[in-house]
RNA sequence: GGGAGCAUAGCUCAGCUGGGAGAGCAUCUGCCUUACAAGCAGAGGGUCAUAGGUUCGAGCCCUAUUGUUCCCACCA
């Protein structure tokens, strides 16, 4: 930054340069310094498929604020960063890919696949590091670290083999969410459902010994096939009697027996459900109890099986139809009623999830959810805001049985083997030669790969080296915030939580900081089907990193979703201008080599004003982020530099700056340099490019960047009560007479003669110059009486200011406009006297807010007694 | 069916432990005042969803109601 600036801010200009910078100098590396406190945040990994999305600007804007203001606090910080290999969404993306080209999987092969996957990783994993640079993220980048990298690997088998050790990991045939597109398993959080349109058919059994039939209703016709079974309640007086018989399954022709259940609701529908154990999990919890045979009548891709000729190869609709209308052939089709209905599908495709019998691997999960529930009971790990407990609860106290194999090669493989010689399975950390169990060595490795969400749970510690004993695990865990969107508390949070606390005995982050999402400006979710999404990136190019950091952190409460909206990045990217100008005029006001220390002796009326305001301003910003309330910080920094500094203080100091005494005028210098590159530091977090950039170029007492500059701190010594209440006299002076030189419609460059008459006499002599220039008065004086009756006379509660503008004067309406004056002064008399006449007031209230009644009636008595006096003056 | 959030100025939202309602944008008026027109000085605009309650005092706490959004749930 030359002392030749543009008018304007040009990020484009800077950020790079100064990320760089940065980078060169190694200010995001953590050293692990002894003796010193320890901040540590772990990123919640992007995919490797990803792009950097408002969600992504959102969460590590936070972060990235959080761990500025602690690193400059002096903490030993660390934010370490990586990516996740993201299962399920990178191997679609491939298969995608291949399909395009005409390949399938199969074709090249599980090592030729993974090859590919490779490939894929190294050509997209650093996509989105890039992306998060731009933001200006401080990440520990030489500690970068991915879910499939040698160290998590290992991190994943400790944690497989030891739960597995303990019984807490088992395999099983249950039944599972299965989706037909993605053809793998998914864990029960990866279900989403909707509300769709369908169908209920009534349909018709009949016993088998021709003694008539039951009705009951379906939505899912085509499982019929499947059926073993048709299930009533065993309270139901209806149905008593028909309990044990046996029915004819329309369409196969096959007998299947009615049992008695309790699942079954009396009042829904006719009372009767057909069991389809195979197809349904209630169903096949039913046939569990009444040991029904499971028939399993679709393929992994969802079509009907061999089993059925007629139907074979059929999807799931296809055969619907063929079915209904076959059903209707033979008879036994009642009626079709319109029904919505709930129905899960996939979280990553959106197809409509199959459960299906299958044979995978589960996590007990009971044992494990009790000690992670009981943790934020005692508030070893509290979640801001903490309403987000009770869905933390919720999912644990609800849970069961995590699925977590699924049928894909992009991912940690199992580490089991199955013996062809015994049937045993060889769980081991290290790949397995021979089985455990015989030494057989003729052993085969389990085709499944872990959920992907087995390795993210085991992110605050597998990236510290766990389970290796590393210095930076004992010396960066447990780390400290975890800041996520509430959508992913049942998938990451959870899981976090109860392995952590099983693997290393400790919680894995003491606060969990909890956003919202971040919506269009009509309140919709971003998608990419509805073309309604945000690029950061290209916001960023338009509006500079800082404007864009700065509206995701502003104009929100912690946990709410917030809408983007383009004119908020237009403010911020303003109030980014703004800094740029005030630091401009500094930067074009200084000598090149003067002291810029000041004397305490030497400080003016507004010095004062100004040091006690910015030393206030450091407390609550600190105070605010200390309790993540990152969005109040923010405001009262903008506040702050635009309304006070700015709009004040800088305006105030130009006369002295441009005027003959050379002392006050290099303490105005000294001063603008403490508040502004104070103010720089404590807005540093939130704007890092900027203050940096201007900070490189402005004298600062600290010999470094800014982002490893010491963050402010209160100061009793910078705290001046009775200056500033002074100073806050002539504002209020100033703004009445602009105020009604406004309602008057004189143009600022009519200057006029200020008289004031004050009981404050010394504190308005030595205001005279900011009267002048920032009230339009050609001069200021203080006087002990005034009678010119043809002055415009202006009244607050510590002054009344007259100017004589005799054309401009119109009595009547100055009287009228006195007068009202006057009956708002009054009402504000009787609304103090109001309250501190009530007795249950006084003798209740605490006494700091019955003194500001008596202050603000005082003011008002004040106010009266002057407004009054005028009032006589223009009469007389 | 259970749980949670939201409802404050025309729009988008703040409002921390209850103490006389705020910001940005938009609108209107006047200003190119040598840091900034992406700016400066002013103005208008709100029975804080509704009804009760607690309290000396409620936008804030309690209860109910309405509207809205989201999460969870095995009524086939």
């Amino acid at each position: 930054m030359s002392k030749e600036l543009a008018k304007q801010y040009d990020p484009k200009d800077v950020e790079d340069r100064i990320y760089k910078m940065w980078l060169e100098g190694k200010y995001f590396h953590a050293q692990r310094q002894e003796g010193k406190e320890t901040y540590t945040i772990v990123i919640p990994p992007p995919n490797i498929t990803g792009q950097l999305h408002t969600g992504h600007a959102l969460d590590n804007t936070l972060q990235d604020i959080l761990i500025r203001f602690k690193r400059m606090q002096g903490y030993d910080t660390l934010w370490l960063p990586g990516t996740d290999h993201a299962a399920i969404a990178t191997e679609a993306r491939i298969v995608e890919e291949m399909r395009k080209e005409g390949i399938t999987k199969e074709d090249i092969g599980r090592e030729g696949f993974l090859k590919r996957a490779w490939e894929w990783k190294a050509k997209y994993g650093g996509r989105i590091i890039e992306q998060l640079k731009k933001m200006g993220s401080s990440c520990d980048w030489d500690r970068e670290r991915f879910t499939m990298d040698e160290g998590c690997s290992k991190a994943v088998r400790e944690v497989f083999v030891n739960l597995y050790e303990k019984g807490l990991i088992y395999r099983g045939e249950r039944i599972i969410n299965w989706c037909p597109h993605c053809l793998t398993s998914i864990s029960d959080a990866e279900v989403e459902y909707e509300d769709q349109a369908g169908h209920f058919w009534h349909l018709r059994y009949p016993f088998s010994d021709g003694s008539g039939y039951v009705e009951l209703a379906t939505t899912r016709p085509e499982t019929l096939l499947g059926d073993t079974a048709v299930a009533v309640n065993p309270n139901d007086e209806r149905y008593k009697d028909i309990v044990g018989k046996t029915l004819i399954l329309p369409i196969v022709h096959r007998e299947i027996p009615v049992v008695a259940d309790d699942y079954v609701e009396i009042d829904f529908g006719t009372g009767v459900v057909k069991i389809t154990p195979a197809h349904d999990p209630n169903d096949f919890e039913v046939g569990l109890r009444h040991n029904l045979p499971v028939i399993n009548v679709l393929t992994e891709d969802a079509k009907i099986t061999a089993d059925y000729p007629k139907y074979a190869g059929m999807d799931r609709y296809e055969a619907r139809k063929a079915i209904v209308t076959d059903l209707e052939a033979e008879g036994a089709l009642v009626k079709t009623e319109d029904y919505n209905h709930n129905v899960g599908t996939c979280y990553r495709c959106g197809t409509t999830v199959e459960p299906r019998v299958s044979k995978q691997w589960f996590v007990k999960m009971k044992p494990l959810a009790g000690p992670a529930i009981e943790a934020v009971k005692k508030g070893e790990t509290k979640f801001v805001p903490s309403r987000f407990e009770k869905v933390y609860f919720h999912w644990l106290e609800n849970i069961r049985d995590w699925c977590i194999s699924r049928q894909l090669w992009w991912g940690h493989r199992i580490p089991a083997w199955y013996c062809d010689d015994c049937g045993e399975i060889t769980v081991s950390r290290e790949d397995a030669k021979r089985c455990a169990h015989c030494g057989g060595t003729h052993i085969h490795q389990d085709p499944d790969t872990l959920d992907t969400w087995f390795s993210s749970a085991l992110w605050p510690f597998s990236t510290l080296g766990w389970p290796e004993e590393t210095e930076d695990f004992k010396h960066y865990y447990p780390t400290n915030t975890l800041v996520t969107g509430y959508d992913i508390i049942p998938f990451w949070v959870m899981r976090m939580m109860f392995s952590g606390i099983e693997q290393t005995g400790q919680v894995p982050f003491d606060t969990v900081l909890i956003h919202g999402l971040v919506r269009d400006p009509q309140g919709r979710k971003m998608s990419k089907s509805l073309g309604n999404g945000v690029d950061p990136l290209e916001v960023i190019d338009t509006y500079g990193a800082d404007a864009l950091r700065f509206s995701l952190a502003t104009g929100n409460s912690p946990g709410n979703d917030m809408r983007y909206i383009p004119e908020r990045v237009e403010a911020s990217r303003n109030f980014a201008n703004k800094i740029w100008n005030a630091a401009r005029f500094i930067l074009m006001n200084l000598k090149g080599e003067e002291n810029l220390t000041f004397d305490r002796s030497d400080l003016a009326l507004e010095d004062k004003w100004i040091i006690s305001k910015y030393n206030t301003l450091a407390k609550e910003v600190t105070d605010n982020l200390d309790r993540f309330e990152l969005g109040m910080a923010v405001q009262k920094l903008y506040d702050f530099i635009w309304d006070v500094f700015c709009d004040w203080y800088i305006e105030i100091c130009k006369s002295r700056l441009n005027g003959e005494d050379q002392k006050a005028a290099d303490t105005a210098r000294a001063v603008l340099v403490f508040v502004f590159t104070g103010t720089l530091k404590l807005l540093h977090p939130f704007m890092p490019f900027i203050t940096e950039e201007i900070w490189q170029s402005m004298p600062h007492a600290e010999d470094t960047v800014i982002m490893v500059s010491s963050f402010p701190k209160y100061d009793p010594e910078l705290s001046f009560e009775g200056e500033e209440t002074e100073f806050e006299r002539i504002m209020q002076v100033i703004k009445a007479i602009r105020n009604r030189r406004a309602e008057m419609n004189v143009p600022p460059s009519r200057k006029a003669q200020v008289f004031i008459k004050t009981d404050y006499p010394e504190t308005f002599k030595s205001g005279a110059a900011y009267i002048c220039r920032l009230a339009y008065a050609s001069d200021s004086t203080v006087v002990d009486s005034y009678n010119d009756d043809t002055a415009v006379c202006v009244v607050t509660d510590s002054a009344t200011a007259y100017m004589p503008m005799n054309e401009l004067i119109d009595i009547a309406a100055e009287l009228e406009r006195l007068s009202k004056e006057l009956e708002k002064a009054n009402a504000d008399k009787a609304f103090f006297e109001n309250k501190l006449n009530n007795e249950g007031f006084i003798s209740k209230a605490p006494e700091a807010v019955i003194a500001k009644q008596k202050e603000g009636l005082e003011k008002a008595l004040q106010h009266i007694k002057l407004i009054e006096a005028s009032i006589a003056r223009l009469k007389k």
